[in-house]
DNA sequence: TTGCAAGGGATTTTT
DNA sequence: TCCCTTGCAA
């Protein structure tokens, strides 16, 4: 079919596919074909204007949404061109093939073998930092420090600099760990994810032809969700467009949830200011929901003080009212959650397009017990992700030590797995050794070995240090590499049939083993590059193996309001609209905690697109004991009124406001006075015709609206 | 060296 | 209530 941009754009998307020269800002709103824009503003720059593919530039932050941008260009201007030679991916992907070619440049020891590592072993160089300068963890908490050096790296504040700052006795602990910590990954030509970018701008700063280089090179740059970039990603993507201006970025400030993560917002509000003459065009109507999801939503997030003012608006129709559910326990809520999914089940709802979104991951627990006792088919979203599983990530060790034998990370991990006799005490003879070569502690280890006398321990590190090295010889290819690991490390046996049977966890372990082993093949049949060193840079920036794309499910979906961004339901369940749960009560102190919180219900509530229903608790019971808990504010500010809500509790309480008419068991009719709280318990003041005025607790007098 | 048990701490998490 | 880290015993 022939690409028809008049028709298959609204008016708006138009502009902003055809503005080709020139900056461009795109303030898509939920549901409003943010990808659609882009997309098509890929194909429309190829075949109408004849730029070249590998002359474009589009960044994404998951890998899902590169994947399902490149499919989506493949399907409107054919594989053939898409396919050639056009950047599309993720910072971290994009960003790694350039340090790729060109991390030599930077003369900081790096070189293009040069291993990428993962939260998990970005938290453990920093636990071994701190264990070689003396600091005790405890005082000094790893995951604080990481954070902080995260926050410093992707502000683009060098190890040196930071040493400037520290007045709290973190901050200074952070500038001391950041430097060696930085070290360490230099020597073990190690790259953490922040590293990715952070080197890239470096390496523009050190080598200005380089950045010339790819400036000319990409005459275009399309951003997507580009209310996530943080302050280095955002520098980055100035350079590249520095000498042509072609840019053209995407977002919505309003689904702006990740400034916990270094993302600033402000970056997006201020996109005019630092690309003067930008075209502003303003994505309003909404193609997913109905207007009282819509109406809902936008009032929510209106109250937002920073943002762009946008108001959505479909043509969808009005829907159902929001449904609005008060529970008692966390439990009920789940079984009115689990019993509205039966129903719209046997009305011949699809499960699979259905969610509860919830605030946090401990809340998924209660929801998947009544969804097992419906024998309603679920799938969680969340936990462990693959690539994190330790047996994983234990022949991962080894891949990466072999190709790598310079990564000390790798190395602890891989020699203790299986065990080998080879524990902290040896470990700690082997870095003095290493110390004194100045090597690595693999590198170091056949020297140690030597030294050892003759024994079990011994015999299994020299098998260790001979496999090491042929995984490295055989790193051409990641298969052989991997099949190595398979046939000599010991570690599935680790995992064999013997021993109890029914070992739920040793069988999972082998399963995924199994899978582990299928991806590595597939990559072999699949890439191009099926080299080692392909496989670990690829592997490193995939987190989750089940990406979920939509429709592949099993079932209802139970997942993050975080992870839920960008997908959509029929139906969908918000969980939890409690002060202290959503908004989360670490953000109840700060304006622009709440304010981000606030975008985060308003990204939860607009995944619907014909049915949401806001549930909350009355008692929550959590590890800090038990209490009563308030609704969200963000239900009052969706201006749900009781004609807007449908399906209330089941208990019909109804939330009483002033002037209401009520109807009580004993004191018969009267009208609501004044509704106030103390503590956590809501009380009524009502004038009743018979008896005259009563103060009442909501929660226990039987009240019923009249 | 290693495995197990008790204790402390507990948002969210694209890469 | 649950999970991860740490400390202790075999």
């Amino acid at each position: 079919m022939p690409l028809d941009f008049q028709g298959d754009l609204n008016p708006q998307q138009l502009r902003a596919v055809e503005k080709c020269k020139g900056p461009c800002l795109v303030l898509a709103g939920a549901g409003s074909g943010k990808t659609r824009v882009i997309t098509y503003k890929l194909a429309y720059l190829i075949t109408k204007r004849g730029i070249a593919p590998s002359h474009i530039m589009a960044v994404t932050f998951t890998n899902k949404a590169a994947g399902e941008m490149r499919s989506r260009v493949d399907v409107l201007i054919g594989t053939d061109l898409s396919r050639k030679g056009l950047w599309i991916g993720t910072f971290h992907s994009l960003c790694g093939r350039i340090l790729r070619e060109q991390i030599e440049k930077l003369g900081l020891g790096y070189t293009n073998r040069f291993v990428i590592i993962d939260e998990d072993d970005r938290t453990r160089l920093v636990r071994q930092v701190l264990k070689e300068l003396n600091m005790d963890p405890k005082t000094y908490e790893p995951q604080k420090i990481v954070y902080r050096i995260s926050d410093a790296k992707s502000n683009l504040v060098g190890p040196e600099e930071l040493s400037d700052y520290g007045y709290s006795y973190i901050e200074k602990a952070t500038a001391t760990v950041y430097k060696l910590y930085q070290k360490r990954l230099q020597q073990g030509n190690l790259l953490d994810f922040d590293d990715l970018i952070a080197l890239v701008i470096r390496l523009f700063d050190k080598c200005p032809e380089v950045e010339e280089y790819y400036g000319s090179k990409f005459e275009h740059v399309l951003v997507d969700e580009y209310q996530d970039v943080n302050k280095m990603q955002y520098e980055l993507v100035k350079r590249l467009s520095k000498t042509h201006g072609n840019v053209t970025v995407v977002g919505d400030d309003d689904q702006s949830i990740y400034a916990f993560r270094g993302a600033n917002s402000k970056l997006i509000l201020g996109f005019e200011k630092d690309y003067p003459g930008a075209m502003v065009v303003k994505l309003e109507q909404n193609y997913r929901s109905t207007q009282s999801i819509l109406d809902a939503a936008n009032s929510l997030v209106a109250r937002n003080r920073t943002r762009f003012a946008k108001k959505l608006w479909t043509d969808n129709g009005t829907g159902t009212p929001v449904h609005l559910f008060e529970a008692l326990t966390p439990e009920e809520e789940a079984s009115f959650v689990a019993s509205s999914i039966d129903a719209l089940v046997r009305g011949g709802a699809d499960p699979r397009d259905m969610a509860v979104i919830y605030r946090m991951n401990s809340q998924s627990r209660v929801i998947e017990e009544a969804l097992l006792a419906s024998n309603i088919p679920y799938q969680i979203v969340g936990g462990l992700k693959f690539y994190q599983r330790q047996e994983v990530k234990d022949v991962l060790a080894y891949l990466r030590l072999g190709f790598n034998p310079s990564d000390n990370l790798a190395f602890e991990r891989a020699v203790s797995r299986p065990s080998r006799g080879f524990g902290d005490k040896s470990l700690s003879e082997l870095k003095q050794l290493a110390a004194e070569h100045g090597t690595s502690w693999f590198m170091a280890l056949p020297e140690w070995v030597g030294q050892a006398k003759a024994g079990k321990t011994k015999d299994k590190l020299e098998a260790f240090v001979d496999l090491i090295v042929h995984i490295g010889a055989a790193g051409e290819s990641a298969i052989s590499a991997a099949n190595l690991v398979f046939a000599s490390s010991g570690l599935l046996e680790q995992y064999s049939d013997e021993g109890e049977e029914g070992d739920f966890e040793r069988q999972s372990r082998r399963e995924n083993l199994g899978e582990f082993m299928r991806t590595v093949d597939e990559f072999d049949r699949m890439s191009e590059d099926c080299s080692l060193g392909a496989y670990l840079s690829q592997v490193a920036l995939i987190q989750d193996q089940d990406s979920m794309k939509p429709g592949t499910g099993t079932g209802v979906l139970l997942i993050t309001a975080h992870s839920a961004k960008g997908l959509e339901f029929s139906d969908v369940f918000v969980v939890g609209a409690e002060e202290g749960v959503f908004p989360h009560r670490r953000a109840l102190d700060s304006s622009a905690d709440i304010e981000e919180e606030r975008r985060l219900f308003y990204v939860a509530c607009t995944r619907a697109r014909k049915e949401l229903s806001i549930t909350y608790c009355t008692q929550r019971t959590s590890y800090y004991g038990s209490g009563f808990q308030e609704p969200s504010r963000f239900i009052k500010e969706m201006e749900l009124t009781r004609e807007k809500v449908a399906g209330v509790s089941s208990r019909e309480r109804p939330e009483l406001i002033e002037g209401d008419t009520v109807m009580h068991n004993i004191f018969g009719t009267g009208k609501v006075l004044e509704v106030f709280y103390d503590g956590n318990n809501q009380y009524v003041v009502i004038d009743f015709k018979k008896v005259g005025i009563k103060k009442l607790a909501t929660q226990y007098a039987q009240l019923k609206k009249v």
